[in-house]
This record gives C-alpha cells, sequence and structure tokens, in this order.
DNA sequence: CCCTTATTTCGATATCCGTCAATGTATCTA
DNA sequence: TAGATACATTGACGGATATCGAAATAAGGG
C-alpha cells in the first residue's frame, strides 16, 4: 500500500450497501476466509474454488472496490492480500445505529397521518370516529391541535371545540384525557405544554 | 421473546452469509435505519419508502429470518422492532477472522501444486526447470522431499540425487540454498529440521 | 354473521447478478 | 521479436431476487 494514503473514510448508507452486497456472496466469503490465512494469486483461488479463473477476477474486483483488498504485482502474477484493518473497522462502525438512522432519513411524519386525516375528515368535519388505535391517535393529535397550550378551558367550551366537528363530543373528550392529550383537574380542561 | 431462549447462537459461514444478504439491500438497510427510531407497523414503513405493503412485508420477512427484528401484534397490527442487542452481536462476531478462515475451509494443498508437478514432471523426470518463481518454488519443494531431514550430504551425493530428475544439477542445487530448503555449510549440505 | 382493515402469500414479470468462454492487455521468456 | 503466461474485460446466458397486483388469511367492528 502507498505511503500517506488514507484509510479511514467517511461511511454512508452507500458505503456500508456495497460492503454488505460484496459480502452477501458464498464464494467472496470463501475468498475472504482463504486470504486470512495468507495472500494469494488468482489461479490459486479458483483452484481452491473449484472456479474459473474469470470470475475469480470478478470476485476479487467487488472485493477491491469495498477496500478489503491490497494487490501487489510480482512478475505476473497479482497478490492478493486481505486488508484486515478494514475489516475491523467496517464491522465496528458500519453497524452504528445513527449512522443507519441517519442514512435511511425518517419516517415522514405526515404520510400517514394525512392518509388517515384525508380518510376521516371531509369538509372539516369528522365523518366517523376510528375505532382502530392508531388512526383514533392520529385524529385526537388533530384535534387537540385546535385547542392552545396553557390555556384553561370550561367544559361548556371545550365540547364546543369538539362539537364543530363531531356530534359525539362526549367520547372525544373523553378519549382526548385517555390520551394524555388534555388534562382535567376541578372541571377545568388544559392542553399540557 | 420467549424466556430460556438463547440470544446467542453459534455462527458459521451459513449465518454470515445469510445475514449479509439480508443487509445487501438498499431498501432493507432503510428500514432497519427506520426502525432504529421506533417501532413500526407494515404500512408506516411502505408509506416512507414509497413501495406496496407486500414488498414491505417481504424484506421484513428476510429481516426476521436473521434474528434481527421483533414482532408484536396488537389488533389488526403487527408492530416491527429491531433487535438491537442481535445487531450489535453480529458487528461484532460476524467478522471474526478465525470464523471466516474455518467456514471456508483452505487452500487445497496439492490443487496448484498437483498441477505445476503434473505439467512439470513426466515418467519421473523434471522435463524443465520452470522460469516463473511460483511454479519454481513448487518444483523446489517436490525436490526436497528427496533428502531426509538433519542429514549430512556432501555436494557429490546431492548432485547425484538432484541428478536423477534434471541434468542441469547445478541450477537446481543453487535454487534450494537459495529458498533456504537446504542449508550448506562447510560443502556439506542438510535438509533443516 | 358480514364487512372492513392490516398483513401475508402467491403468481408473474423485470431486473440484477454469478458464471464462463472469448478476447484484450501487460509481462516475462526464448 | 515471437510466443507464453497471468490477469482483466466483455458479452452472453441462466438463475436468483425485487416488485407489485391479486387472492388468502387474520383480527375486529357493527
Amino acid at each position: 500500500m502507498q505511503n500517506g494514503k488514507v484509510d479511514i473514510e467517511e461511511i454512508g448508507l452507500d458505503q456500508a450497501l456495497d460492503f454488505f452486497k460484496a459480502l452477501g456472496n458464498l464464494q467472496r466469503l470463501k475468498i475472504i476466509g482463504l486470504l486470512a490465512s495468507r495472500s494469494a494469486v488468482v489461479e490459486e483461488i479458483a483452484a481452491a474454488l473449484e472456479l474459473s479463473p474469470a470470475t475469480i477476477s470478478h470476485h476479487l474486483r467487488v472485493l477491491r472496490q469495498v477496500g478489503l483488498l491490497d494487490v501487489d504485482s510480482d512478475q505476473q502474477y497479482r497478490i492478493y492480500s486481505l486488508r484486515e484493518r478494514r475489516l475491523k473497522q467496517m464491522s465496528r462502525e458500519l453497524l452504528r445505529l445513527d449512522t443507519l438512522r441517519e442514512g435511511a432519513g425518517a419516517f415522514p411524519e405526515g404520510a400517514f397521518e394525512s392518509k388517515v386525516l384525508s380518510n376521516f375528515v371531509k369538509r372539516g368535519k369528522l365523518v366517523t370516529i376510528p375505532a382502530q388505535r392508531k388512526k383514533r391517535e392520529v385524529i385526537l393529535k388533530w384535534l387537540v391541535e385546535h385547542f392552545k397550550r396553557e390555556q384553561d378551558y370550561p367544559e361548556s367550551e371545550v365540547n364546543r371545540i369538539i362539537g364543530r366537528f363531531h356530534e359525539d363530543f362526549c367520547t372525544l373528550r373523553r378519549e382526548l384525557i385517555m390520551a394524555r392529550l388534555l388534562t382535567r383537574e376541578r372541571n377545568i380542561y388544559r392542553r399540557p405544554a
């Protein structure tokens, strides 16, 4: 390996993908295993795995492209060897959860929610109260947005606001309390901060 | 997870292969990333990745089969979550070199060598001395097998033994010394232990 | 019970990928 | 320089796999 070449690089989702793809193949895993004991030339590996040199050459290129192999030239031969440091580095850093999290993006807040809302809210009215918990949660969160935070509401006012969207304000008010989206003390309702 | 079930299992080459195959796919990597932030149901993931629920279900099965996911039932839903311990365990143990070494088998001592020998040795005679270093090494190792270890040989005896296989015993004798397969002190030759 | 909803399974299709023969290229030998 | 050797590359073929629609399954709700 040339001097001054940096061995540690930034690892993103693409790097991880290429790495796992490279190792997600039986022959390539075997090649790694073989090179873990000693370095070798193409024909040796081909003989060991009973594959054609062309195939081995192909696999070696894949492994080289993810930085797992070093190759030295000697006469006509190219001697492949395993970069153990790289392998260890990968196994350490590739599966760090924060890396995966940011690489994958996040749940689109609104993709599922907006679908539910568009299904249950027509022309500003809540047509039915979803029976399924996950959807009901979405509706309740949407409902509670019509309340200001840290402000006192008498029960009559709560009923009036909810009543704008659905006649059964009684059920919805109770659900909001159960979901802890509203609190009640001495018949005074608040939306917590 | 059920009580008493062992979380740590033996890891072989097949396990490693399935694991890397499972992660060697962009959508599945993204799913891991999503579930690293919070657990979710199939349709949420489908919405996040803009794929059909059927496709997500397929990917989730693959990830479940390598033990990366937990699934809990709630109402009609199945809530998938990431088994972080398993992920960490895999990243620690999967790429241990000794595991890979034994899983891959070793170089078949003789596959490459026997090919060289059959090419250069005809009816017990060495037809030519291979010019290429690797093949010459094979021939030299084969030659030195005709010497007993830890035994003194005068030069005339060395020449006689080598001469049984090739007329140019002079070159071969020198090569054997250079390859340290024989040693020479005061014109006495030995094959080291 | 019938209907709705979430998920899985099945079948079909398109794409990706592993493999090898043939060809190209560089290096070494005679 | 011609010829051999080791390896890389290309093209083609076949098998694996990702994807989705449709049908089956499961679990509730009215």
